[in-house]
DNA sequence: AAATGTAATTATGAATTCATAATTCAGTCA
DNA sequence: TGACTGAATTATGAATTCATAATTACATTT
């Protein structure tokens, strides 16, 4: 921890990049829609410079894609885009697994474990929202119990991308069950700080989400051909 | 491959952020200084707004950091930088060995061999810039091969890091004769469409890169120390 | 009525301008 | 002589302006 505190954040277009970035991740600006510049100007009272510089930054980012003289429209999610992002971010949160296990402290297994119990309760009492805070809070902290700020960098950026797919399907009872186990087993190999372990599960838990996501999409489209 | 082929790359900015990112890979701007905002927009011929978006970009990807108020610098290339870089590159690499295998065609095979033939005989010759251009070009068509461009797009950001990092040491000969046979078992593994076997070389290859790296860094600080 | 060409409007990328924060440098005092 | 103060200068973030590309609306023709 350095002895200097790095200063608030006070740029305009830092905010922004956070502020459109959730608005996309959240769904508040769907997919395929073009991104209302002027609206978004005025809603945040700010000036289309440091907004499009926002914009120059999401579109690297992925979340966005701006075409020459035409301006930006909200990145669609594809299928082949969800087929590339899960097999990377399993490899990430493996080795972040085996990380976390080297480098977590008292505290911040503390708040795994709390998060953990809640997340649990969460399963029980059948409260999506809380569940999904949880264990979002669960991963992050693995993460950054792993201690290397390019693998966490790169992951959030990553894990953002999966998390606006959770609009396009229905988290089904069968694979939250299943999510939930393999959270237990998680647990299990931190608690032993068993990095190896911890890290096949993590690998494991990613590629199972991946299946469920890709069935639950073609479960979907079998439906609306019903219709 | 669509029908309609994407249009050519017209907006300023993003010329401008390859430009940039290469001159900051390339060392041409060194780490720590502060980026010339009026001299690069003079020789560029451009005006400071596509500049400063195009700074924007390269922050968000770490290769400047950005002070409020008092413009941008080049990145440091920080030990603990590195330390926390390869293990990350390691792992995507290993993915792209396995995916590789799956997915290269006849022409990236070719290619491949190609290249690892020019690479050869750089080393034999003693030439490193050569060696420099074949080794990254079949490590890019490698990730290429995987067919994955997500793990594309993170791994280019990656390996850009520690490419700029060949800078603070210099390639000693046994690595150098370490490299060429790690890459020729590299090489034996993709022919035979060794997934597993190519993913682990790979990862290897980056994880003693890594080790190579580190010890370097360290013997020039102790030549420093004796100086 | 449909289609094509053209003018008007709008939106976009980039340049310029503006207000302010940071830095530099001269002058003052110890 | 050297450290401090404060004005002048410079650099930066953001707003505004400007030129042009794209879209829309409309008219003309068949």
């Amino acid at each position: 921890m350095p002895l200097t505190e790095t200063i608030k954040r006070p740029t305009l277009h830092e905010e922004l990049v956070d502020r459109l970035r959730n608005l996309v991740v959240e769904d508040a600006l769907k997919p395929g829609e073009k991104v209302p510049e002027k609206e978004l100007c005025e809603s945040f009272g700010v000036s289309r410079t440091p907004l499009r510089e926002a914009l120059k930054v999401l579109a690297s980012e992925g979340f966005v894609v701006l075409q020459a003289n035409r301006g930006a429209r909200v990145a669609v999610v594809t299928r082949q885009e969800l087929e590339n992002t899960f097999p990377v971010i399993a490899r990430l949160e493996q080795l972040a697994g085996e990380l976390a296990c080297e480098h977590i402290d008292a505290a911040g297994m503390t708040w795994i474990e709390e998060r953990h119990v809640a997340m649990v309760k969460a399963f029980k009492a059948g409260d999506r929202p809380s569940y999904f805070q949880a264990n979002q809070d669960i991963h992050q902290a693995l993460i950054h119990a792993a201690n290397n700020d390019i693998l966490e960098a790169h992951h959030k950026l990553l894990a953002a991308r999966v998390r606006r797919a959770r609009f396009m399907v229905n988290l089904s009872d069968d694979r939250w069950a299943q999510a939930i186990e393999e959270h237990g087993r998680m647990m299990e190999a931190l608690r032993l700080r068993d990095g190896e372990g911890l890290g096949q599960v993590m690998k494991l838990h990613m590629l199972n989400k991946y299946a469920a996501h890709i069935k639950a999409i073609e479960d979907q489209a079998n439906e609306d051909l019903e219709n």
